[in-house]
DNA sequence: TTCAGACTGTCAAAAACGTGACAATCTTGG
DNA sequence: CCAAGATTGTCACGTTTTTGACAGTCTGAA
């Protein structure tokens, strides 16, 4: 473990202030490990595996709709964990979770976690904590998806994100990236990106879209 | 408690296998209460005042959008628990609750449900057991609304609310609700039950739609 | 029983969005 | 450095969906 790794974990808001043995015995279950950009952190289906923490790089958590495309439910960055409801249901993982670059994990094997969870109350109460954080979220994203037009869905997921990584206003994802994430085509986000960018509220690269006045782009999301 | 009360906690997923101690203890926390058709049992944004469990009629869980439109994010039928989140995070509502017709619910009071998942661990793990299959639930829409047509949402929706409920046949939703439910108007449900009804795949009547032909239903709900 | 309010059926016009296509641009690995 | 593959910008066209409107029907409460 780097001393980078250290300093993630210091910010992970879920297990940062365990009491002293619970932590010692969460960190020596830890394994770092490294995922190349595409690379399969869960499998929907697959029984769970681990229990993961982002230290650096960025998740993708998404599904393949019956149509053959891949819906984004959510971008995940550090320093979150990420894959508590398996192990705390038993049932199978509920999504794809793969890594969207180069990105550094710290991960605790499924009988680990099980044996950490039993031994120690708070480590359980951690992952429900975790649970409930990413059931607020998602019931969010379910109550602001309705009803709205593509632009105003763009604008969310942008603020999203934003929120979400404190810091730049570069957000990097493609177009098509933006398209499966809020179920539009792509086209339709180029179009509303080229709208933005005459109006000098975001600036278009490649794969990368930079938030020039996040302030009107939070008008256009609360709309 | 009426017997018909009993009968139908017995058939409850999450606590009909309890240890005699915390049945017991649960039990006696419990106050029946009788709703009527559109009277609020949670509101968003309240702190949380009880965890409840409809023992017969139906809750609606919805939200209210920027736009003044309501969307129904899930329907609730007998044998189910709502209200933990709140409970597990110490948070405010996340939604509005509703009774959508004359309903009875057993309660426990904000105090009693915090005393009891202190005093039995098995209570406080059917709460999180509650809180991870309303979570997959959600996750499943999530997903399944993504990029597809209305027919489908309708097809999706009805389906969901027969598997609720087995039993009889019969919807009883406006197709305001269904619209509201999958976020379209009123006009393009209109639309779609009009040409299943053409079909004969279902009957429509007022504020009610009964499937004659759930298999078709599911092959339209898969597409 | 009656009546106000809610619900349904239907239509036409307009807006939003998807699809297919194609050229240009950018990145990355060999 | 170069070529293959991914990404972007843009267009025309067709489809889906929304909106607004209005008349007719049904229900529940007074």
């Amino acid at each position: 473990m780097l001393a980078s790794d250290r300093a993630a974990l210091s910010n992970d808001p879920i297990f940062s202030n365990l009491v002293p043995a619970a932590r010692a015995d969460l960190y020596a279950a830890l394994r770092i490990q490294n995922y190349a950009s595409g690379e399969a952190v869960f499998r929907l289906g697959d029984p769970p595996n681990a229990f993961c923490c982002v230290l650096s790089g960025e998740l993708e958590v998404s599904t393949v709709t019956p149509s053959g495309a891949k819906h984004i439910a959510v971008h995940i960055f550090p320093v979150r964990w990420v894959g508590e409801l398996s192990f705390l249901d038993g049932l199978p993982r509920t999504h794809d979770v793969t890594a969207r670059r180069a990105s550094r994990l710290a991960q605790i094997s499924a009988s680990d976690i099980r044996r950490l969870m039993r031994r120690h109350d708070e480590i359980y109460k951690g992952l429900v904590a975790n649970l409930c954080a990413n059931t607020r979220l998602i019931y969010r994203f379910f109550d602001d998806f309705q009803k709205r037009s593509a632009e105003t869905l763009v604008a969310l997921s942008l603020m999203e994100i934003l929120s979400q990584r404190g810091g730049s206003r570069d957000i990097e994802l493609s177009q098509q990236a933006l398209a499966d994430r809020i179920g539009a085509s792509r086209q339709t986000i180029n179009a509303v990106l080229s709208r933005w960018e005459d109006r000098g509220l975001v600036h278009r690269s490649y794969r990368k879209v930079t938030v020039l006045d996040p302030d009107a782009l939070g008008d256009i999301a609360a709309g």
